[in-house]
DNA sequence: CCTTGCCTTCGAGCGCGCTCGAAGCCCTAC
DNA sequence: GTAGGGCTTCGAGCGCGCTCGAAGGCAAGG
C-alpha cells in the first residue's frame, strides 16, 4: 500500500507543485494505478476508509470487488470519489448529491435535470460565497480596529 | 409587537435599499427602539425566538428581563445576535464564539487572545473562500461541458 | 370572568454526516 | 502453523446546532 500511495504522491508533486487541492482534472490526467485499495484512495484523496465505505453504502460511488470480496478502486471510482468531496466541501447535502449520481446512473435523459440541479448548487455556492464575504468584513473590521467595544 | 417590527422594517429600507443583508454597523446605526421583546428580534433578525432563547442558554448573549419576566433586548443585544448571526454564519463553532464572549466579559486584558481568535477564524474563512472557489469552478466546469461524462 | 396570545422554563428529540467498534475473513511473513 | 495486519459487514453512537413540545404565567380585549 505505502509503496503505490508513495507512488502516487510523488507523481502529484512531480506534476504539480503541491499535494492538495486534489481537482478532478488532475486526477483524470495523473498515472494514477488502475486499481487501487480502500486505504490507498483514502491516503490519496483524505477521505478515510470509513468514509468511503460509507459513500458506497449510500450509493455516491460504486466499487467493485476481487476474489476475496476486497475493494477495488478503478479510475473511474476515485475519480467519482473526488468529485463527490469537491462537492461535499461546497456543503452539498448528500441528499443532492445522491440525487445527482442517481440521474446519472439513470442514462443521458436525465441530463437536463442534472444541469438544473448544478446550478441550483451554484446559485447556493455564490450565496454561500456573499455570505463569507460579509463576515469576513465583519471579522476584518473587528481586528482592524481592536479596541473598539461596539456590539461584540 | 408587530407595529415595531413594522416600523423597524421601514426605517432598515429608507436607510438602505433591501432588507437583508443586516450588518453590525447598519444595526448601530439604525434609530432601533432601546427595548424589544423577542419576537421583535426574531423578526428583525431572522433568528427564530427559539433559537434566540438558546443562544442566552449558552450564553452568547445576556439579555434583561422586565418585571414580568419577559425578556427585553437593548441595543446592545441587539446588536450582539447580529454580531454572533454574523460568525455563525461564516461557520464559526458556536464554542469558539463562546470562548469569544467569555474572554469579552472577563474585560480588556484578554483583548489579545480575542484578537488572535478573531485571525484564526478569519483564517478558516479565507480557506473556506478558497474551497468554495475550487468547487465552483469543479461545477461551472460540469455545467458548462455539459454532456461530457468524466468522473461524474 | 374568560379567552387569546405571547411569553416563560425545562428537557427531550432530531437531522445531518460521519465515526467507530465488534466480529470475523484472508493473505503474508516468519 | 501461527501471528499480524488490513480488509469485510453491520449496526450503533456521536457531535453539532438547533428545534420542538409541554406546562404554565401574565396582560390586554370582549
Amino acid at each position: 500500500m505505502s509503496v503505490t500511495t508513495d507512488r502516487l504522491r510523488d507523481l502529484i508533486e512531480t506534476t504539480v507543485g503541491e499535494l492538495p487541492p486534489l481537482t478532478v482534472e488532475l486526477v483524470r490526467d495523473l498515472d494514477i494505478p488502475e486499481h487501487m485499495a480502500i486505504a490507498e484512495v483514502a491516503a490519496l484523496t483524505g477521505v478515510t476508509a470509513h468514509t468511503l465505505r460509507y459513500y458506497e453504502r449510500i450509493g455516491l460511488v460504486e466499487v467493485a470487488r476481487d476474489a476475496a470480496g476486497r475493494r477495488v478502486y478503478d479510475r473511474d471510482a476515485v475519480g467519482r470519489v473526488v468529485f463527490v468531496t469537491r462537492l461535499r466541501d461546497s456543503d452539498m447535502p448528500i441528499a443532492a448529491i445522491q440525487r445527482y449520481v442517481a440521474l446519472v446512473k439513470q442514462g443521458p435523459s436525465t441530463e437536463p435535470e442534472r444541469l438544473a440541479l448544478l446550478e441550483a448548487h451554484r446559485d447556493d455556492i455564490l450565496n454561500r460565497l456573499r455570505d463569507l464575504q460579509g463576515a469576513l468584513a465583519v471579522v476584518d473590521y473587528k481586528i482592524t480596529t481592536y479596541g473598539g467595544a461596539c456590539g461584540s
